[in-house]
DNA sequence: CCGGCCACCTACCACATGGTAGACAGTGCG
DNA sequence: CGCACTGTCTACCATGTGGTAGGTGGCCGG
């Protein structure tokens, strides 16, 4: 990732420039952090470079200078957004454990990750809607690891640990359910009610029970 | 809902016009089916007065005659989508029986329902990522019918039928499931392959049994 | 036959959008 | 100093947007 500065080349659609200088982020890094907000929120469609610029202070020439068009910019929000992700869950995945345990420590992290950053899940959210190449990108990017990961299950429920399903049927119903619980936020907050932050913890056990029962095989007793 | 005809007016943003003259649609009908389709899958800020007036074979001045605004249009959509998912899902939910089977009976219509107009879920999605007033208008409407599931779940879990769950939390963690099942047709598309109806309905069957592992308190054996 | 109304149209507008061209300050280097 | 280069800016443009003003054909009741 290393860059030496400079504009983002049209070729690949400009990944570059993720240094930092000094305490200060690099522009390019900072209207990708806007960018990803934005087009997570507002959705692709409904982020302009006027108001990004306006948030970063600059004018959007500046933009345009780093990022070619809009769906390089896309391109690249994209590409970071997927390293994120992988990232963040690779460490998780990649934990010792095994069984219950393990998925409970990938399902924390999604959980934790939603907190910290929603603005990636929303973003895949805004990518599968977009459709190619941003959501091949991005789905493409995550698929070893979706692989890993159901790999993983698959042994946990030929040696009985949990109970017979496909396993990438299952992931995808694991992520469906957590995403759920964070995307009701949103749902809340369109009521117009702010959710308090002990009450999502509540039910972010509770989500972790319902998952349980649903994927453990408990022991004959 | 009867209307006589004639231009929506301003006031409560016009859900009129949902009768049929003959073997054709009203115009105002079929630009509202229209919207539906575009605001589910283009989103609002990405559908155009000009793209949906093309797809009509209309001017976009018709559509400014019957809707006064886009943000009118809109709501008239959100109403219709509210009441047309109200309709179906009251069906299913006022049906007979008890347990799983009357869960099991909802949860398919909501697939039923996903498959046969995914518009409907779609403009949800779109709405909750709106905010104000579209989810208000969407959820408000909605907020009875999850009531009254809350409520049966409440009984189930009480009579033992059930694990012990927060009723509300349930049907949304249900509804992310099944939505995300719906939804992973999505994903499947953005990666080119275009999933067969046969496996559709096999995943589908999965999915009823994982939901049912995770809610069904088998009686003790 | 005719006036009025309904539904749709053409013509137009102000504005925001993504994008281009080129000027200008700052910096490092020979 | 002179020069090249980098990063940001001002000025501008073509296009597409939601929305307005007003015209027109068809159909109706009188």
């Amino acid at each position: 990732m290393a860059h030496s500065g400079g504009p983002v080349l049209v070729g690949a659609g400009g990944r570059g420039a993720t240094d930092v200088v000094g305490g200060e982020a690099r522009t390019a890094d900072r209207i990708l952090e806007a960018a990803l907000l934005s087009f997570a929120s507002r959705g692709y469609g409904g982020t302009s470079f006027d108001a990004l610029a306006d948030a970063l202070g600059i004018r959007k020439q500046s933009i345009l200078y780093w990022y070619p068009s809009k769906e390089a910019l896309l391109q690249a929000v994209v590409d970071q957004a997927a390293a994120d992700l992988s990232d963040a869950l690779e460490s998780s995945l990649s934990r010792a454990g095994d069984g219950w345990a393990r998925v409970e420590a990938v399902v924390r992290s999604v959980f934790r990750l939603g907190s910290a950053r929603p603005e990636l899940l929303g973003l895949v959210r805004e990518a599968v809607r977009l459709g190619p190449p941003a959501a091949t990108r991005l789905i493409g990017a995550l698929g070893p690891l979706v692989d890993r990961a159901a790999a993983f299950l698959q042994v946990e429920m030929s040696s009985g640990h949990m109970r017979q399903h496909e396993p990438r049927l299952l992931l995808l119903a694991i992520y469906s359910t957590v995403v759920g619980m964070i995307t009701e936020v949103d749902v809340l907050r369109a009521l117009g009610e702010e959710p308090d932050a002990r009450s999502l913890v509540r039910r972010r056990q509770e989500i972790l029970r319902l998952l349980r029962s649903a994927l453990v095989l408990e022991p004959a007793s």
